[in-house]
DNA sequence: CATGAATGAGATTTCATTCAT
DNA sequence: GATGAATGAAATCTCATTCAT
């Protein structure tokens, strides 16, 4: 009982979120999806309108996710315990995304700026630090609201090479943040 | 008196900035910035080997004065006050830089990441980091360290559509850089 | 009843084919030729990958002939009659042939000499001589052995503007090439 | 004593027959002429009005001589005497020609087919068969002529990776090209 | 549910050539 | 006797997209 229905959907996300992860965006063809698939690019204009759709429903949880979090973080008082709580929340988030995932979010401030993708995925940061800070707060404090989310993503990457574990490197990020929003 | 021949090259280069910063290295076209300077591509490739030569010319200057940094550091003793003059180093390169400067660094983990330039700043970035920390200095400490850097550039951007002034930001990134590596 | 399904490849082939032989490969443009087909250039490279594949799959039925040929040939003894049979088989291959076949055959040592299948052709010719003759054989036999192959080309364009019949021309290179490999 | 100047135009004659030995006459290009020399295109330029210019320069002696052979033909039985001695001037030509001017020959027929100095040389050859046979010989006789001619270029290529002296494979040529003509 | 065939637009790059200096 | 700067034309190739079947 339940879902049947080909599966192909979801494979082509995987594929793409895959590729997109690998080389970006821009650098990513449909051509090369495809083939990884050993599908043909018309069977990806079947199951997605453009290139772009692709990639946006590759976000649609996180940004649904994302959006919970922001409702709920309006009912919230602006205190220290509720920003901690926020990074703990969105650490969970990320720790619990695909890899390639966040390799892709890094993508969305450049490659992406120019994709609806990318102006969601802003807009929804903004929210963030305005229901974090108050509107007047000092440069220094929004700032620091801001590097601490973007530490959670960072840890997995510019310590990539060493050799240390991606446990601890994680656990760097979210202990980093969490002192960044005291 | 002083300089004549052509200043076309550096008005490809200045052209190329603007424009890679506006759209992306990948998404601004050889055509766009040609026609921008109401010249043929054709010259464009006069002045340059290829659309990578030219981005990689735009990061040269950053480049050599990366590595004077990293070659003072390695002179110096691995201490706090050591870290903190580097970041005010550092600081200044970035406040000097042109604008369009670091919207382009933001790009090079992303669009460029497969160009010889992004190769070549991530090593600079990484032995910096090396330089500053003991290599078995704990994950938190690391990511400090890169942080710190990041916060330098990361401050132009993330408050860019609020109403702080741009000294202000900038100042916050150093502060908040200084604190990071305390 | 029978085939169905776009003729488009084999299409292309004869295009190419035509105006390779015309103008030479080098001279030939993937424009020339999407236009006289009256298809656009993407439409070539739907079928092909390159202008250098279009070249190969012009040969691959020759160097298939040729191949076998070559196996045959590794039974036989080393007799002057092996020689005039082998003579006769390449004459049949090129007799076979389209027209512009054998005047795309001469730029291949020329025009063609940096592409893939001019190394190729030149290897099997270099591999018959050396079946057709010991290896220790004077310069002047194995001379005679490729040239032999050569008279059975070139007939076909060196008397090409005098009023002698392509029939006789034919003949009179068969006949040279058995006098040589005698 | 006498001649002095510039010998720039002989310096680009023998790179260009070097690179045009080496690529092709097509796939050479000036640029590629000009680098070599360690001078600019433009002077290339000053020395030769295009590009076709350059080759058909490389042919004037030979050229010259070819009209000379064929003036002293015009007066000449047309006996076997007259062919053997003919076939002798060749090969002395070609074989007082600098070693690339011979692989640029064989280039005449396919990519430079289109220049001037393409059908210049063929026209030559027509007439030089023309001479040295009856018009309405047999098509093999005149074949044979060709061919003779012919062996004495191919000589040089065909056997080219043996471990064949350039002095016996020269012979070799001469020797085939005596006994076609007999 | 998917493919085969094709397209229009545009990308990067190369070339022979020109001309003022 | 040569260079620096530039151009117009064209080349090969790639891409996202469409549509009849």
């Amino acid at each position: 009982m339940g879902e049947r229905r080909s599966d192909t959907r979801e494979r082509i996300q995987a594929t793409a979120l895959e590729l997109f992860a690998e080389h970006g965006y821009e650098k990513t063809s449909l051509r090369e999806i495809a083939e990884r698939l050993h599908v043909t690019k018309a069977a990806l204009y079947y199951h997605f309108n453009s290139k772009e759709d692709i990639v946006v429903s590759l976000f649609d949880g996180l940004i649904a996710e994302i959006d919970a979090t922001i409702a709920w973080l309006r009912d919230q008082p602006r205190t220290a315990e509720t920003r901690r709580e926020l990074v703990q929340r969105y650490a969970r988030l990320a720790h619990d995304s695909p890899p390639g995932m966040r390799r892709l979010l890094q993508d969305v401030r450049s490659s992406m700026r120019e994709l609806s993708v990318g102006e969601q995925l802003q807009e929804r940061m903004r929210t963030m630090v305005r229901l974090l800070t108050d509107r007047d707060a000092p440069a220094l404090t929004q700032l620091k609201c801001v590097m601490a989310l973007a530490s959670i993503n960072a840890a997995m990457f510019v310590l990539q090479d060493t050799d240390i574990a991606a446990e601890e490197r994680h656990a760097a990020g979210l202990t980093l943040a969490l002192e960044l929003v005291g």
